[in-house]
DNA sequence: CACCGGGGAGAACGATCGTTCTCGCACCCG
DNA sequence: CGGGTGCGAGAACGATCGTTCTCCCCGGTG
């Protein structure tokens, strides 16, 4: 039982280190002193590596979509959900601690190296597409508007990461949003 | 003089293998191995990794936005030419050896750690963004536009990168290109 | 021919890192 | 109390890698 605090710690340590200092730059001893979970203990509950690593994305994953999740549902007009999902991103890239995607920037680390990564960081931005998805057609709106927006946000997480330029991206992606939506036919409430 | 063409041959290996396989994973050794470039010449053309990297996107990016503009310049049309930059983007997607923006990828995996790999990307894609606000002005469009027309088409080089979904990504962008340039009231031949 | 400077092949070095092993301590069951 | 078992601290191991060094050949110059 204990061992699940142990694993959290890890993973705490994981997140924090490989997501501000990529992934190939922290050491698993580095893990080890930002936890202070043993390297014996750290090797049983992920016997190398690349689990660590799986497990840390797929942790942020669903905290991340949950986030994302409560944001949105703060909003009752369907129109107005899809921009808020600019909004909450515009605030996500404002956190002092913000160094853009971390799935995204994990693909471009390990995305050649390990099937496993990749594998994840499809699926992280799978499920994210299908949300967007899921709230244009909640909006009425047909399923190709959903691609764009995608592509939208896409795009303004790794401006929002290699220029550190704020929540600035967000804006544009939002404005960009607004405009297929309303050129789409829907309705977009202030 | 000859070191001009060792120079050549050393920055081919190192498009070829950074690109295909990311930075990290690639040795300095690979790099002689592939080029067939001494260690010893490797290293006075380029003090350090670092150097030869920077050196690799320096001349990618040049090359890069060199084939772009050719694309473009095919078009006469000013608001064509603004789709034609996703049609080519979607050319590119489908290279057999596509795997990303080299740029992207780079940031990701030493945006945090170099500070002129970080240096370069930015110039690349300021670069990029410069290139298509003039697009956007050449077509009497507002400047905000290429903003958006920007994060379209980074969205869809990530996306085209993670799935390997070849030359969508570029068409949902570029339609939504397209209905972005006609909302703003730009004129668009088919 | 003697010499020298540059370059290539590859060994060597020092650091880092993922992973495992050793050792010693503390705690639990009988 | 006694023996064993699990765990933490950290050394150790083996591989990799960036970088430098050694050694040898070759081509040019007097």
């Amino acid at each position: 039982m204990d061992s699940m605090v142990a694993r959290e710690q890890a993973l705490d340590a994981a997140e924090r280190l490989f997501y501000g200092r990529g992934i190939q730059s922290v050491g698993m001893d580095d893990i080890r002193g930002a936890s202070g979970v043993s390297l014996k203990r750290l090797y049983q509950l992920f016997p190398a590596k690349e689990q660590l690593v799986v497990a840390y994305l797929e942790r942020r994953d669903v905290r991340w979509r949950q986030r994302l999740a409560e944001h949105v549902e703060g909003h009752e007009d369907p129109g107005r959900r899809i921009l808020a999902v600019y909004d909450w991103l515009g605030q996500w890239f404002r956190e002092p601690d913000f160094r853009g995607c971390a799935w995204i920037n994990s693909y471009g680390e390990l995305g050649a190296t390990s099937e496993r990564v990749a594998a994840q960081v499809r699926s992280h931005k799978r499920a994210f597409k299908g949300y967007l998805s899921g709230l244009a057609s909640d909006a009425g709106l047909p399923a190709g508007l959903a691609d764009q927006l995608f592509l939208l946000a896409e795009g303004a997480m790794v401006t929002a990461a290699i220029e550190q330029s704020g929540a600035e991206p967000a804006v544009q992606a939002g404005l960009a949003a607004r405009m297929l939506v309303k050129g789409y036919g829907g309705a977009v409430g202030h």
